[in-house]
DNA sequence: ATGAAAGCGCTAACAT
DNA sequence: ATGTTAGCGCTTTCAT
C-alpha cells in the first residue's frame, strides 16, 4: 500500500561492519556485565543507534535457553479478581524483564491441547490460574525443567507449587460471624465442584457451622456463572425455609446474589438477609454492594510467584497467602 | 530440590535418528503442506511422540521471522472494558495460533521505553490499547513492516491502522437522548485529556447540545480514574446549579457518577438526575447500575484486529465499529 | 519423496 | 579487552 518494503532490522552483524569491530564484541556491548572498553563500547553503542539495532531476543532465546517469557493460562477473565491478579503478576513480573503470554482459553474442562503449545514457546515458567492442571503437562514440564505454578488451584503432582488464599481460615471466619450475627438459616453458594478453591471454602463452613451446633447449612452450585448463581439463588430464597445467611465462595457470585435478593425478591441486604462473599474484589467496596467478604491479595500471590520464578527451577513450594474479613454493609455486624 | 536435571527437550535431530530419516524430513512431518509419504510420516510421528517431540517455536521463529505473537499494549486493566478487550482479541486471535505478548504498563504518559521492547520480541504485530502511540516507535514499527494497530484511539501516523468506537455519533445520541428527556442543564465528565477518544466524545457532545440552543454544558475532568472523578462529580453537583443530567465519557467514570449522586446527594439515579455512560461494559447491565450507555462491541473490535493482522502488513485501515444506544435507568427516558 | 548443506541472529567457550 | 569459532533447533534451497 505505501509500496514501503519491509527491511529487515539490522544483525549485530551490521554494527559490527559499522563500528569496525567483531561481532561478538557487539554482543558484549548489549550483554551488563560483560568485559568490554568504554570507547569501544561507545562505539558500537553509537553505530547501533544510528542502524536502529535492537537485539533479536528471539535468537538470545535460542541458545541461552531462557525467553524472559512466563505463559500465563486463565480460564474465564470475566472474573474481576483474575483482571487484578493478572495486573497483579504483570506489574510484578514487568520490572524484572519478564513478560506474561497469555493462554486464556476455553473454560470447559482440562485446557490442555492448548498448554501443550505453551512449551513450545520456551517459557521459563507456567502460571495457571483457574486452570486444572493435567497430570501429562505436570510431567513435561517437569522433565523440561520449567516450573510451574498454581494460582487458586491445589494439586497433588510432584514439582508443582501453588499460591492459595486462605480459603479455610476465611470460610470460618466468615461462618463464625455470620452465626454470631444470630442468623436462623445459612446456605453456602458453591463454584465449580472439581475447583479446590471452591471446595475447601465451602467444606470448612459448613464444618465450621455444623460444628458449632448450629443446622446444616443448604447448599447450591453457581459454576462461578451469573446464570447458574442466579438460578441457585433463587430457588434458595423461594424455598420454604428461606436461609437469612449465604456465604458465596467468590464476590462474582455474590454480587448476582445480591442483585437476587434486593431486586427480585425486596430484601434488605445486611438487615433481612445477609451476603458474604471472599476475594475482595475492587468492586466489592463500591457503596452499591458493600460487599462483607474475605480478601485475597492479588498483590502478595503476584509477588510470592515472582519470588518463585526468581530463585530458579528446582522448587516446589506450597504458600498460603493471609487475608482477612473485610466487614461492610452486606452482612449483619454482629452487636456483641 | 527433587534432584531431577532438567533433560532438555528432544530436538528435530533427535527424532530423526530415532525415526531412522533426515532431520529435515522431521521438518517436513510437522509442516502441514509439506510432501512426505504417509508411511514416513507415520514413522516420525510415532518417534516424536515416544520422545515427547515438541517442535521449538522459537527456532522457528528465527528462521522464519513469524513468530506469531501479537504483541499487546495496554495501560491500565482495571477498567472493565480492557478486560473485555483482552478477552475477545484472545478468543479471536488464539483459534488462528497467535499469542498475545502482554505489554501492560504504567499509565503515566508514553509509555515507551517498554513498548521499544516489543520489537525485540518479533512480534508479528503490535496492538496498542489505550496507549499514546510515540512517533518514533511507529517508525520503527514500520521501517520493520510490523503493523500497528490502534484500538480507542486515533493517530496521524502513516501505516498505523485504527478500530474505534463510534464515538461521534454516540455522543451526538446520548446529547439527543438527554435533551429530549427535558433537563435543565447538563454536563460531560471527560476523561483524558490528551485521550482522542475522551475528546472526539466530549466535544461531539458539547456540539450537538449548544447547537440545538441549549445551554452550554459545564465541563469536567475525571481522568479516567475513580478518584479524579469523584471529585469532579462532587463539585459538579455542590454547584450553585447542579446540573441534572451528566455524560461520562466512560462506563467506568459514570459507575462513580452514579454513587456520588446517589449515596452523596441522596439523588434517585435515573428521576432527579441522569447518568449515561460510553462503552457498555458488563457491569452496565447490573440492576444496582441500570446504566443507560452507547455500546462499544468489543468483539468487533477484536475481529477487525484479527482481519487486519490476517491480510498481511501493508494496509493502513481506519476504522468505525458502529455501537448504538443502550436504554437502562440511569438516565430519564424521553416521553415522546 | 528424501537427504545434504546452508544459515536465521545470537551467545559462549576458547584463543590471543 | 577483543576476535575466532562453534553451535542453539529449526526451515529452506538444492540435489538426488
Amino acid at each position: 500500500m505505501t509500496g514501503h518494503a519491509a527491511k529487515r532490522p539490522s544483525t549485530a552483524y551490521d554494527v559490527a561492519r559499522a563500528a569496525g569491530v567483531s561481532q561478538s564484541t557487539v554482543s558484549r556491548a548489549f550483554t551488563p556485565g560483560a568485559s568490554i572498553s568504554p570507547q569501544t563500547l561507545e562505539k558500537v553503542v553509537s553505530a547501533a543507534k544510528s542502524l536502529g539495532y535492537q537485539p533479536n531476543l528471539i535468537a538470545r532465546t535460542l541458545i541461552t535457553r531462557r525467553s524472559n517469557i512466563i505463559g500465563l493460562a486463565l480460564a474465564h477473565m470475566d472474573n474481576e479478581f483474575y483482571a487484578m491478579l493478572l495486573n497483579a503478576l504483570n506489574d510484578e513480573l514487568a520490572p524484572l524483564g519478564r513478560r506474561l503470554l497469555l493462554f486464556s482459553g476455553d473454560p470447559r474442562g482440562e485446557s490442555d491441547p492448548m498448554l501443550s503449545e505453551i512449551l513450545k514457546y520456551q517459557v521459563d515458567a507456567i502460571i495457571l490460574a483457574s486452570t486444572t492442571l493435567s497430570s501429562s503437562l505436570a510431567e513435561d514440564c517437569r522433565a523440561a525443567g520449567i516450573p510451574i505454578i498454581l494460582i487458586n488451584r491445589a494439586s497433588a503432582a510432584k514439582g508443582v507449587s501453588t499460591i492459595t488464599g486462605d480459603n479455610i481460615v476465611g470460610a470460618c471466619m466468615i461462618a463464625d460471624f455470620l452465626m454470631r450475627g444470630g442468623h436462623r438459616q445459612l446456605a453456602v453458594v458453591a463454584g465449580l465442584e472439581n475447583s479446590s478453591t471452591s471446595r475447601e471454602r465451602e467444606e470448612a463452613f459448613i464444618r465450621q457451622v455444623v460444628s458449632a451446633g448450629h443446622s446444616r447449612p443448604y447448599r447450591a452450585v453457581g459454576h462461578y456463572q451469573a446464570d447458574a448463581t442466579r438460578a441457585a439463588v433463587r430457588q434458595l430464597l423461594a424455598g420454604p425455609n428461606a436461609p437469612d445467611g449465604i456465604f458465596c465462595a467468590n464476590d462474582f457470585m455474590a454480587f448476582v446474589a445480591i442483585e437476587v435478593a434486593r431486586y427480585e425478591f425486596g430484601l434488605d441486604v445486611g438487615r433481612d438477609i445477609s451476603i458474604i462473599g471472599f476475594d475482595n474484589v475492587q468492586s466489592a467496596a463500591s457503596p452499591c454492594w458493600a460487599l462483607t467478604t474475605f480478601s485475597q491479595p492479588v498483590r502478595a500471590m503476584a509477588q510470592a510467584a515472582s519470588m518463585l520464578i526468581q530463585s530458579g527451577e528446582e522448587i516446589e513450594l506450597h504458600q498460603r497467602v493471609p487475608g482477612e474479613l473485610i466487614v461492610r454493609g452486606s452482612a449483619r455486624i454482629p452487636t456483641s
